[in-house]
RNA sequence: GGAGAGAUGGCUGAGCUGGUCUAAGGCGCACGACUGGAAAUCGUGUAACGUAGAAAUACGUUCUGGGGUUCGAAUCCCCAUCUCUCCGCCA
């Protein structure tokens, strides 16, 4: 979501920006928008001037009551009424005008950072730094499935009776641990000065449409039948929504919250081999970091965020890396995203647990997230989110990372607090 | 779930028998005066968004949101949302 007047003014930096992102398809939206909008202009214009002459008539008619000249207030009752026309027909004008514009305006791609890099899809993401040594041990790391079924951990047959595809039963020690890593994760963003926040499971629909595009709103989003609520993909959906029509005083920026919630999503699409078990699911918990500051500060936060992950996994044992997302895979809304993915012993390969998103001022346009500066000028704020942590996913990397040749798991000695004191699991 | 009362600029709060509402009054905030400095006091100014303009400014839109009646709506009508009170239900 960008301003109009950065399209009218600068609609080549836009088209270079959506070749960037090889959506050529859109280019010519930018005219098109471009025209869209001075003829809109132009239609408010004439517009405004017919509002002013009937606010002016209007006026005069009331004195004329006043005064008990209802003749000629009848009369001047008359001009006003054969104006009424070509308002209306520019009222309507202007409505579908606006409509279109901002139909398109939803659909041009944010300005994305000069940093990222250029690619058409996520095969041309980039690894950024390496965290920790990938170590692939000299015994067999089954599925993850398995390792947690040893556990007496994890019931599928049962889920899939009750709820279906895409649902677990976590047991026991598996169960506990996934709480524990929450709790963990809670306590490591608290210490690191965000503030502990558990926000509505439910937002409306015109929170939905601010965070995200229609067309992920359509593949992740479940409806409540019969309400205007939808179930929450991740708490940055009302964590964001949060400030929603607010105009915040500079000093009270930066806003550093961390969230729990548990997250429902459709994932339309195919499932691939490796998304078996607990790996694409339609219900998982998360731990969120959400950031609200000023725009010249959303570069410095947006590394702050990703390295919170980065320091969490590692003080799990777990070794992570940062891919920065290319130009083409970067959703429309992002200025620049990087995911944290851990290591996977099993499949000698780095795996998604965590995003980290720069929004830049698109979430805050949407939502009119406006900050009042000390010399009273308004301004948009920039958004950033970013995946603490979000088990059951996560558990994979935990269980693959921390296995032992003899069939037990150790727990590192963040964890243990977390675990009764208990050091590690093991098999029965 | 049932019945009733409400929602007005940053806050409080009047207006709600439709027409100087260009939204009173108060609080807060900003600037100025007084003061050695401050408090108190006094004065002035204090919403957002859009269009045009270099700017001053002008015009328009907005009194929870959407629709309607009217020459004209904060005010009347309809729908939605939220809040409060009482009853019911419930962890």
């Amino acid at each position: 979501m960008l301003e109009i007047k950065l399209v009218r003014e600068n609609p080549e930096l836009v088209k270079a920006n959506i070749k960037k992102k090889f959506q050529d398809a859109k280019l010519p939206l930018v005219d098109e928008v471009i025209r869209l909008d001075a003829e809109h202009r132009a239609a408010v214009g004439e517009a405004d001037t017919l509002r002013a002459e009937r606010n002016r008539l209007s006026k005069s008619i009331g004195a004329l009551m006043g005064q008990g000249k209802k003749a000629e207030a009848e009369e001047m009752k008359q001009t006003v009424n054969r104006q009424a026309e070509r308002l209306k027909a520019l009222e309507a004008l202007e409505a579908t005008q606006e409509e279109q514009i901002k139909k398109i305006m939803m659909t041009l791609p944010n300005i994305i950072d000069d940093s990222v890099p250029i690619g058409k899809d996520d095969s041309e993401n980039v690894e950024v730094q390496r965290f920790g040594e990938p170590v692939v041990p000299d015994f067999e790391i089954p599925y993850h499935t398995e390792i947690m079924e040893s556990l007496h951990g994890l019931d599928l047959d049962s889920a899939r009776r009750v709820a279906g595809n895409g649902f677990y039963y976590l047991m026991g020690d598996i169960a506990r641990l996934h709480s524990a890593v929450i709790s963990y994760a809670r306590d490591f963003m608290i210490d690191r000065g965000f503030t502990y926040c558990v926000p509505p499971f439910m937002i409306r629909a015109s929170v939905v449409t601010g965070v995200m595009s229609f067309a992920e709103m359509d593949a992740m989003m479940y409806k409540i039948e019969g309400e205007d609520l939808y179930l929450i993909g991740t708490s940055e959906h009302s964590m964001i929504g949060k400030f929603i029509d607010q105009i915040l005083e500079e000093k009270e920026l930066p806003q550093t919250l961390t969230s729990y919630s548990p997250c429902f999503r459709k994932e339309k699409g195919a499932h691939g081999v490796e998304e078996r078990g607990v790996y694409r699911i339609h219900q998982f918990e998360k731990q969120e970091m959400i950031v609200v500051c000023k725009p010249q500060d959303s570069a410095m936060w947006f590394d702050k965020l990703w390295k919170n992950t980065v320091d969490l996994f590692r003080s799990m044992d777990i070794p992570v890396r940062t891919l920065e997302c290319c130009s083409g895979d970067l959703a429309d809304l992002k200025v620049k995203s990087v995911d944290v993915e851990a290591w996977s012993p099993r499949q000698k390969k780095y795996f998604e647990v965590g995003s980290c998103s720069n929004l830049g001022d698109a979430q805050a346009r949407r939502l009119k997230i406006r900050v009042s500066g000390e010399d009273g000028t308004k301004y948009l704020a920039h958004t950033l989110n970013n995946t603490v942590v979000a088990p059951p996913r996560m558990l994979i990397a935990f269980l693959e990372n921390n296995l032992q040749a003899d069939g037990s798991v150790r727990i590192p000695k963040t964890l243990q607090p977390y675990m009764g004191g208990k050091t590690e699991m093991r098999p029965e």
